[in-house]
Order: C-alpha cells, then structure tokens, then sequence
DNA sequence: AATGAGTTCAACCGCAACACC
DNA sequence: TGGTGTTGCGGTTGAACTCAT
C-alpha cells in the first residue's frame, strides 16, 4: 500500500492556476496571512490542495518576489553558494532577495550546470572535468537574431543565459507590513507592474538581518526588525529601487565571500564556518 | 506554413524535519 | 517517548513555448 497522500484529491484542481485562483488565494492571504496550509484552501474557497496554495503563494503571488532576469552578480553568486552549500536551494535562495528556491534550482538546472559543464567545470562537484567530459552546449542558433519580443532588447552576450520569468500578476502592491505571528498583513495598494524584491518575515529569510538591514543611503526607507514580541517585522515605506538594493546586500555577501576565498587556503575551516553560518 | 527537436519553468510528488499532544 | 499532523525541501515531470529546418 502506498503513502496516503497529503489531502484528500477527489474534486480538487491541478495543473496550472488560473486567474481567479490566484486572486482568491491573494485576498484570502492578504486578510488572514500565511499558515495553515492545510486548512486554507477549504476557508478560501479554492479547490486546491493546500501543498499547492503553499507552493503558488511562495513561488509566484507573493508581493516580495523579483520578477526578471538573474543578474550576472546573482549567478555568480548563486554558483558560488552552490559550490558551498550543494543543491541546498531554499538555503541559497534565502540569500538572494526575492528569488525563489524554485526559480533558482530550475536556473542551475537549465543555465548554469551548462554553462559550468561547457567551462569544463563539474557542476555537482565544481571541479574541473577531463577533457573528454567537457560539453559544448547545444545550440539552435549562433548567428540568427533572436525573435522573442521580450529578449529582443538583451545584449547579445547575455544570449546564453535568457532568462525571462513571466511577469509578476498581482499588480497591487507597494507598501506593506506583515507580522508573521499575529497575523496581520497590512498591505497598502498602489498600482505597479514590477515586484522589486525583499525579504518578507518568511521562514525562508530568517537569520538575514544582519546582511540585509537598512538601506538608507539612496533615501529609500528600507528595514526590518525584530518586535519586542519577537516576532520578525518587515516594513518598507516606498517602492524601492530593487536593483539598489540588491547590489548592496549582494556587494555585501560578496565581499564577505571573496575575504573568506582570500583565507581559504590557509583557513579551510574559516570557510567552512561560513558556510555552516549559512545554515542557520 | 508545418513540423519536430530542444528549452523553460510552473506545478507535482515523496520524503524528512518539525511541532504538538 | 511515540504517534500524528503539518510544513518545507529537493527532485522530477510535462505543457507551453522557441527555434531550426
């Protein structure tokens, strides 16, 4: 006999979502915040397991998710935590505001562990391959322009990495503050096309506060802290300039980085400590 | 224009960890 | 301490899309 499965599936909706349930799942969420997957579908009027409420609101409805392609700075980050930390993608995801550890596994899968195989690098390893092992990456085109609308404006070297997440749906947002333990989701709608990312007070992005703080250099009220209940608290006051933002924690994580690199072959433990602090 | 191979990424699945009783 | 329910994670799948022929 099989493993009983998480939910009750007779009547329940697969496959993609449509509109109406985002939209159902959005408002619900708005009002009553995230939790009790299992309950939820049920009170929000969706017919949907709650194991894929869960997954949508976390990889696509979410307000603080970045919608676009990864920069060259976040790849080479994201191979670089890869090298320490493994297939651990929620963990590297936690370290790239407003990625999805969904987004950036079938990034690596699709991009990256090619690109590091045609560099003759072993992607699971980060060693470097024999000659026999190198792969060229196959290609449809070398020389034709590319016909897609929405890369149409990419630079050229950028060819091998396109990567263009569909636009973000929910179009309502700009300010909020969520307390994850009371609750309470105060959201405050403004109409925008592009969801700049942060870290909201998800479990996924506990023990960031120190990288990722204030940002108050470019007038940008950005922060989040830890109330006297200690319940994580996450408020921005503008639409921020994301890529702003992004660089520097990015900058941050990097210099931090490359300074363990610098000692790394005097100090393998020094490294090893960092991944480990990644951990947390 | 049609077709088929290659690519992308949202969604699903199973399992492990965690929380609670 | 063990049982049960819930949540989170990583691997995989397949429909939709892109592009070469």
């Amino acid at each position: 006999m099989g493993r009983a499965p998480c939910c009750s599936k007779v009547g329940l909706h697969r496959g993609p979502w449509t509109g109406k349930e985002d939209a159902l799942l959005t408002k619900y969420i708005q009002v009553h915040g995230e939790g009790s997957w299992r309950s939820l579908p049920k009170k929000a009027g969706l017919l949907r397991c709650g194991k894929s409420c869960r997954l949508r609101w976390m990889n696509y409805l979410r307000p603080d998710i970045k919608r676009g392609n990864i920069t060259p700075d976040e790849d080479d980050l994201i191979i670089k935590m890869h090298a320490l930390l493994g297939n651990r993608w929620s963990l590297i995801a936690g370290r790239l505001p407003g990625r999805t550890d969904n987004e950036i596994k079938n990034y690596w899968n699709t991009h990256l562990s090619k690109r590091l195989r045609s560099q003759g690098t072993d992607p699971n390893t980060h060693k470097k391959l024999s000659d026999s092992h190198v792969q060229e990456p196959k290609k449809r085109s070398s020389n034709k322009k590319q016909k897609n609308k929405s890369k149409s404006n990419l630079d050229h070297t950028e060819k091998l990495k396109v990567h263009n997440p569909k636009p973000f749906r929910i179009k309502s947002l700009a300010s909020f503050s969520f307390s994850r333990d009371s609750s309470s989701f105060d959201w405050t709608t403004t109409t925008t096309t592009t969801a700049t990312a942060t870290p909201s007070g998800s479990s996924n992005h506990e023990g960031e506060r120190g990288m990722l703080g204030n940002n108050g250099s470019n007038g940008h009220e950005v922060g989040f802290f830890i109330g006297e209940d200690g319940s994580d608290h996450y408020h921005h006051d503008h639409m921020m300039d994301g890529s702003d933002l992004e660089c520097q924690s990015l900058e941050k994580l990097y210099e931090e980085y490359l300074q363990l690199l610098k000692t790394e072959e005097d100090d393998q433990g020094q490294l090893d400590s960092f991944a480990e602090s990644l951990l947390i």
